[in-house]
This record gives C-alpha cells, structure tokens and sequence, in this order.
DNA sequence: TAGAACGTTTAGAATTTTTTGAACGATGTA
DNA sequence: TACATCGTTCAAAAAATTCTAAACGTTCTA
C-alpha cells in the first residue's frame, strides 16, 4: 500500500518536468548558497554573502523587509548584516521621496568591491603581521649582537627563519598591492622565496605601469 | 598601604629590564599568537598556526609531548592538528632508530606548502562555484529559449549577472593557477572585469613562460 | 605475561559565533 | 495626541566550533 504509494510520487517526480517557476527558485537558492559560501570562506558570515547574493539578482532595490521574507531570516540579523555589507562596499542605500523605508542595491563594479575588501582587510592583516615580525627580529639583532651565552645562537636562529616567513608576507603583501592598483605580478621565481642567496621582491617602475618581479634588490626590513 | 606596594611593584616593572631569557620568550610567544592568527584567517584551525610556529623555531623536530607542554594544550588536540598540518605538507615526521616516539619538523620549503595549499583548497573551493555557476548558467539559456512567459527576462537578467560573477571567479582560479605553477599576471585591466564589451581572461604562451592578461579572447564557458 | 609508553579516538564540556525576538527611539500619519 | 512604521540594539537562546580527559589499541620492555 503505503509503498506503491511512494513508488508512484517518486515516479512522477522524475516523470514530471519542473516548472519554469520551480526551476527559477531552484537556481535563485543554490546561487544564494554559493555566495553564502564564498563569504563564510572568506571570513564573513554567511548571511552577508546570501543577501548580496538576493540584491545582486534583484532588478530593484529591496527593503529590509523583502530581504528578511526572502531568506527568513531575523530583522536583526539583516539589519546588522546589510550594514556590514555597506561598509564593504559591496551594497549601497537608495533613497526613494517620500519613502521612510531604506532601499539596498548591489554593486556590480565586482572588482572595485573585491579590491576595496582587499586593500582594507587583506593588507591590513599582513601588515600586521608584517609589523610584528620585524620588530621581533630588531630585538633578535639586538640580542645576538649585546648579550653574550646562549641566547646569541637561538637568536640568530630565530632570526634565519623569520626571515623567511617575513620575505613570503611581504611578497604576499605586495601582491595584493598590485592587485588593487593594477600592476603585474610574476610568480616565476615564487620557489626562490626561501632561500638564502639573495631572490628578494622588487617593483619595478616601467613606464608607468608598475611590475612585481621576485629578483634581485632588497625588502628593506621594517 | 596596599597602594604602595603596588606602586613599587609598578615601578619595578619599568625599571628591571628584562633578562635575555624573558626577552626570548616573549618574541617566540608573540611569533606564536601570530601565526595562530594568520591560521585562523586562513580559516584553519589557530592551533594549526600555533604548532607550526613552534616547530618552525625550534632546530630539532619535536614530539607530540614537547608541543603539547609547550602550547600548554592537550594531547588529543595536538595529535589531531598535527596530522592535518601533516595533510597539507606543513609538517613531516621524522622517525628516529630505535625510537618508539613519533618526531615533527616543520616544512621550511615555505612556498611549497603555500601552492600546496592553493592547489589543493582554494581552487577547489573556485572550481565549486564556477562550475555550479556555468550549470546554473546553462539551465537559465535553455529556459529563456524554449519556455515562454515572465521567466524568460528574468533567465536573461539573470544571466546577466551571473555572467560577471563567473567571469570574477575565473579570473580568480587562473590567478591561483598561475601562483601555483609559476606564471605571471596583469592586473591592469582587472577594473574592466565586470564590463559587458569583451574585456576577457586569456593566457598566452610566450616563449615557455604562462602569461595571464585581462584582455580579448574568451574565458570558453565550461 | 604484566605493565609502561605512545598515539588516536571520542563523548561531552567549554567556548565562541550566530541568530532571535523583544524593547526602544525616531519619524511619520490620522 | 495616539498610533503605526521602520531600523537599530542588545540580552538571551541556539548552534557551531574547539578543547579536554579518559578509554583504548599497539608496541615495546622487564
């Protein structure tokens, strides 16, 4: 009974062919779900990549509310969302007379929204990182030079291996650098990074447009 | 009373410089916390970052043991972090003779393990989206042919857009393609990603090296 | 063979992150 | 003025993640 039940809906199932609304909503949810994704692999939360997703398909701007009916999710959680959306620069308001409520849109200038995140997260945190490394190997030069004991080879060793750590940062770094000013990148000698004698970064200024080489010439320290 | 023994205490702070030994310390905990945090951001886990750095400052390869006292964490913690550091070429063991214990350095090869990591996580991750983007993309063509009605301009707009976003994403897999295998790329038409007159990826082979440009030819979809 | 030394697994504890829903202030309307 | 709408804030709930400690299986040693 119950079974040739079952077996009968799950025929028509794959028997009948989905509407085109069906289809339309089956599309929508899993590009809303990628964006989700993409956000939450980039650190973000997931309902901020979702609701881009939302306006970024939407011919008209949307109000809180649409957004709130569209993902049910809570009004707070959009409100705190799409203002971090904002501050990106991924999503912008609009104004409409003689209309209390707020209205969003996507920016569709992808790459100025990706580059915005990159040059003030992304750098931001290898800067950082950046930071802290070289004031750590100004103490460690200080100490193998002054203090005597053991200490002076656990330094230089400290020292040796920071290096490293801080030419892969700053070529990171850099990278991003010319990412968000649109200068070229060769990955060619990325293998070098590590070793000893002497590939360092370098950017090059040729006419105009600059170029990141790993050759040659200094990462000046800090 | 109290007061001023905290004061002295204060002031004792300020005044003993610290002994080449806390120095030490200090710097190898602060290149700790920073690697946990650049773990983190990477969306590992912190203690990941936390075990590398240990390993990577240390001369000889260390036990389970030794980590374990020196992150002040557990064992089971340690092991299991060890081994994903372990699956993504961070960390190899080291077996000594006659030894029951297992070993730990730290991969130094720095950029090996960087576009190991590239390879093997992000452009997964970039293939995901691009592939279920263009099989979205597809399905939207065929409905804003074949069915009739309302759907079909909104197949197209959808289209539209997406068509943007995949293009971002390719751009972004090439990109990480090229890191990996050691090409170089241009970012100077980056800004022109979104626009709907042709500014496209291509990769041109030029005399043996990978060259990636934003500029005519197509990014062939799927 | 008993017991010690190791590394792994795992259930549940602890912690962190995300989400909710109600309260609130501000602004407009009848 | 009373009431409705709208967005924000925040404490508490819920969910997800990370961590711990004990149990366990192996391998070695006495």
């Amino acid at each position: 009974m119950l079974d040739s039940r079952l077996f009968r809906e799950r025929r028509r199932d794959t028997e009948t062919p989905p509407s085109p609304e069906v289809q339309m909503e089956e599309v929508t949810k899993e590009f809303i779900n990628n964006l989700g994704r993409v956000a939450a692999f980039f650190g973000f939360q997931r309902l901020m990549g979702q609701l881009y997703a939302v306006l970024f398909l939407s011919p008209e701007p949307l109000t809180l509310d649409d957004m709130v009916k569209r993902l049910e999710s809570s009004k707070g959680n959009v409100s705190i969302n799409i203002r971090a959306l904002e501050r990106w620069g991924l999503v912008r308001q609009i104004y409409k007379w003689a209309d209390r409520k707020n209205y969003y849109e996507a920016e569709t200038d992808i790459w100025k929204a990706v580059s915005g995140i990159l040059q003030e997260r992304e750098r931001k945190e290898s800067q950082q990182i950046i930071d802290s490394l070289s004031q750590s190997m100004d103490m460690l030069t200080l100490m193998s030079k002054s203090a005597g004991g053991p200490e002076v080879t656990t330094a230089q060793f400290y020292l040796e291996r920071m290096e490293v750590l801080r030419r892969l940062f700053q070529f990171g770094d850099s990278l991003l650098d010319m990412m968000v000013r649109g200068g070229a990148v060769d990955f060619s000698n990325a293998s070098k990074l590590a070793q000893s004698d002497q590939p360092k970064l370098t950017v090059n200024e040729s006419d105009g447009l600059d170029e990141l080489d790993l050759a040659e010439v200094d990462c000046n320290p800090n």
